[in-house]
DNA sequence: CCTTAATCGAGACGGTACGTCCTGTCTTGTT
DNA sequence: AACAAGACAGGACGTACCGTCTCGATTAAGG
């Protein structure tokens, strides 16, 4: 037997108020108590869904329509990474930026939060890039070894920037940490 | 002035038992109340000193004895560069590690310690690198126009990996980070 | 009337959980949650039956094989009286205890339950002392005006001693309140 | 060192709101989070005080001013008796009631709080009769062995009506009880 | 030498949030 | 209908820190 099913809209509700409350008063002014305050939910509700603020976090962040930027394909390493990176950068910037920094302030408080993160956020941002890295490495554009160190060279930065809070993600840092990548993807 | 002067040895052991808190418990485990206990003095007498936990935080980082690392002139800057990488990695990997996230999970809880640390850990740290860059420049092995940018290329993937508790922080790690940056210092 | 019917196992399974628990762990331990987990019901079942905790105490108090003490006539009050409060004492001091004392707990908490255990329990139990007084009464050893006081002067120190926890139930005691009973019934 | 000293004003603040919640709303009414609240004191502030609601509940009884009643001495135990049971019952029959039956619902949860009560609430109030009863007996107005019985005999069917909500504690029924007391005490 | 003023410990204080428990109601699907 | 399962709002529990605030007791430097 499966007893009474839970109530999506409630589910919708908590999410609701998390990103809410997170993007109004950053990670410090979310707590457990006030999403469920503001989404008119019981204590329990929340609790029943979420252990902790981390994976409340999480959810709300995957739930958040991630409209799937089209990744380019343009038979350029550049042309393809350019207009990539500058999405991350921009998403970061402005609409994500509280949330990605709670994402930080969380992760770093804990490793059993920051593999969550990593699963659910980070690495499926990474695979975004590997497959254009390896269309590039059969078009001969990238003869270093590991995808992965390209990877966080864009990456890197760009949490580097929003953990101390850098304003830093313009078009141009893009273009130079694109600059950069293509040199690493080829040394001489 | 008059009146009775601070304690030295308060500020000591202040300090100590901050580090051994966030050493041992994580930036969690580290609280003001926390600290006062285990250092046997008042709350009063923390709070006195630092006005929040972060101040706290980064006068224990500092008063850790920095054991300064002798920038080293070797006249190439692969060779200047490598062992300050790795001695940077190495330091957040073993030692440092507890630390530095806590360092993260403050700063990216608000602005206002963000600032604080860029001040007095993160600045400092990457000006070590900015002579050696300067120098390179001179010998015409570094072109590309912005330092910053290749500072960025070492410390965004460290404090990236810091902050997702990647165990990625190695010796070869530290080598591809390198030929990296000379690969986007010196673009073709 | 049309639907599935009660099943009695259920009713036996509840009230032998809340009677366990109550005298496992007193009245504060037994909540109608924890009747319904360990009979293995469901809450609902619980609470289609009783209204409330106390219907459910009052009940399952009832349904104990209240092994019917034969009312004693001996041609004397005085030996007409004693083994019954003597009885009366015993069942309190041991195996009912907890019991007691839990309807002793809901009681004082409201009028309502009040109503209820003096209706159910607190009547029928001071009944047994009515035949035995009338009788005594015919026989001329009883001449003050109303039976209640000498009832009273039996369970009110009982449920006083329940109440306070006094260790006093014992078979002095049960004869010294009968000395006072006799006395009382007949003043000089 | 002994620190900040408490507040008698909150000490007062918090016996007023327990008093004022039981009286009103009884004792389900009276929490310490509702006392908190309305005292306008932190709930640390409360339990620094009171390690359970038991105990703010007797020291707030115990802080009510009870006005010492004069015991009497008149030269006959019945004169001297009957007014102390009137007023004892007068006392729980009114003001007190709401009071006594939640000292009465916390004494049958747990022997914790009985022991408790018994020492601040129930002795004292117990050594009233004490005196009287012994000066009775020098004049050889009581030959019963035990006072305790005796004292047993007014306070038993006192508390037997205020658990179980009896509209019994009369003048009349002080007089009934005063009688049987007499009649115990000296058995023909 | 004797104020004067900041320090010290201890710990109270109003808040806010934590995570758990129970109450009594309700909503599923199953029997 | 009753049933198991379990969601739900509400409310209280007792605990932990936060940063501020009294206390009375030191402890120096400056008059």
């Amino acid at each position: 037997m499966q007893g009474r099913p839970r109530d999506p809209a409630r589910d919708e509700a908590i999410r609701k108020a998390a990103l809410e409350l997170v993007t109004e008063r950053g990670y410090r002014g979310m707590s457990m108590e006030g999403v469920a305050a503001r989404s008119g939910v019981s204590k329990q509700a929340v609790y029943r869904r979420y252990a902790s603020k981390g994976e409340l976090l999480l959810d709300a962040l995957d739930s958040v329509g991630r409209e799937v930027f089209p990744v380019p394909d343009t038979g350029s390493l550049r042309s393809d990474l350019l207009p990539m990176v500058r999405a991350a950068f921009d998403l970061h910037r402005y609409s994500d930026k509280a949330f990605s920094q709670a994402v930080a302030a969380e992760a770093a408080q804990g490793p059993d939060f920051a593999r969550l993160a990593v699963e659910s956020v980070i690495n499926p941002r990474r695979d975004l890039f590997r497959g254009i890295i390896a269309r590039a490495r059969e078009r001969g554009e990238v003869t270093c070894p590991d995808d992965d160190v390209l990877i966080d060279l864009i990456y890197g930065p760009m949490w580097y920037a929003l953990l101390f809070d850098f304003d830093r993600l313009t078009d141009e840092y893009a273009e130079s940490i694109t600059d950069a990548v293509l040199a690493a993807a080829r040394p001489a």
